[in-house]
DNA sequence: TCAAAAGTGTTCAGGGTACACCCATGG
DNA sequence: CCATGGGTGTACCCTGAACACTTTTGA
């Protein structure tokens, strides 16, 4: 069956992944050193090839899971990027997804072991290959759905102040956003809800913890940033 | 040089074109009908297997100017499918790219000659594959660029009235819009101008005909439907 | 007592939406 | 003369943006 398939040319498949997290209340993204060829010595994406029995959506999640340890991780395709000579190596097309990763939950020494490494946002290195489009891309996307879906949150802790998540919309958008009308859209947003609890790590007087409620997003399918 | 590639599989690579065009007025999709397996007799997307010289974008492109004869025709990449059994013939990953084309400068005997016709998109017909899927992304990203970005008017002659482009966002939207506010919104879009000639062909009174100005666009970067 | 972060309402302008009638002409 | 599509302006509402001071408490 299909037979005229096997006139054609098979490539190499990989994912690259642009994970980022939320180290210190700091924008993060996991980068590795490359220990070979090709490019050699600069950071890159975490990435991987495609395997046989995999999905690219399932091959992406493999390699997530095994450098965080993490499994349920939100992730969504950028797109995929296939210039000619975009792998110096030989001819490679990659996939591109980002991951929202819990910086608390995961595990640090699998990612050490992996030669990974979490790197600001605001102090990214040179990358190999077309890393920088995907990252590009991928914030692009993000800035969209941020504002419009409460993915932001898969970053933040289980509990966190409106402080942190300010500062995180901040570092997304990649600008100031005013306090009073930032936590109006918050009341608004019926799904994130206060804990009772009360912060006093990161302030004099303490701030207010909230927490995500996915059910009564499931319910009200209100948030508006 | 990258010798550990080589302990990887390789995949067959194609792209898959969800081709738009303006059939009398009415939104039309370039389907095939598959003459082979798999799928055979079923419809789909008009695809071809990526070449070894060639980026993915070109592939897509070099597949939309043999259906229709034009080069230059717009097109954005929708996303990489890549499902293990998504082709039922062997395992393939396919990229969809969406197409806008001029339907009045299209050489239409090439699209008989590929076995291709247009489809009426209120008339779609059960398709093969995991094209179903393709087409519903690419309208989402249509609906979105096309309240922002002038993208509609590739669809159009390159002389319209304002009657046929409400139409065609009416159709891409999903919904119908209010006369008086599309043709405001139309007004502040300063790269959209009337040509002074009417058409006479579509109404009895006649209405003016307007083109898009594409160093005005540029200019002003104004357009917001 | 003061530094540092938390918390809190109102006003205003502009954009989006809703809405109904006259016009020109071919048949 | 009438059916058909072309063309036009206004009122209201609501959302988004700007803006400053008080509170709490640890050091």
């Amino acid at each position: 069956m299909a037979e005229f398939y096997k006139s054609n040319h098979r490539y190499y498949l990989s994912v690259d992944c642009v994970v980022l997290g939320l180290n210190s209340g700091k924008l993060s993204i996991l980068l590795t050193r490359r220990a070979f060829a090709p490019e050699e010595g600069k950071w890159s994406l975490m990435g991987g090839f495609v395997q046989p029995d995999e999905s690219i959506d399932q091959a992406a999640k493999r390699v997530l899971t095994q450098l965080t340890g993490l499994s349920n991780i939100y992730m969504e395709q950028v797109g995929a990027f296939g210039e000619v000579d975009r792998d110096p190596g030989d001819r490679v097309i990659s996939i591109a997804y980002y991951a929202l990763i819990n910086f608390d939950e995961h595990d640090r020494r699998k990612v050490l072991s992996h030669n990974a490494c979490w790197v600001e946002m605001t102090d990214m290195p040179e990358l190999g290959f077309d890393h920088p489009a995907m990252i590009a891309r991928t914030l692009e996307k993000l800035r969209f759905r941020f504002v419009n879906e409460p993915i932001g949150l898969k970053l933040l802790p289980r509990q966190f102040t409106l402080s942190q998540m300010q500062s995180l919309y901040e570092a997304v958008l990649g600008h100031p956003l005013d306090k009073r009308n930032f936590r109006k859209r918050v009341q608004e947003a019926t799904c994130i809800e206060p804990t009772g609890e009360i912060d006093k790590l990161n302030s004099k007087r303490g701030a207010a913890l909230y927490r995500f409620n996915a059910k009564t997003y499931e319910r009200d399918k209100k948030f508006k940033i």
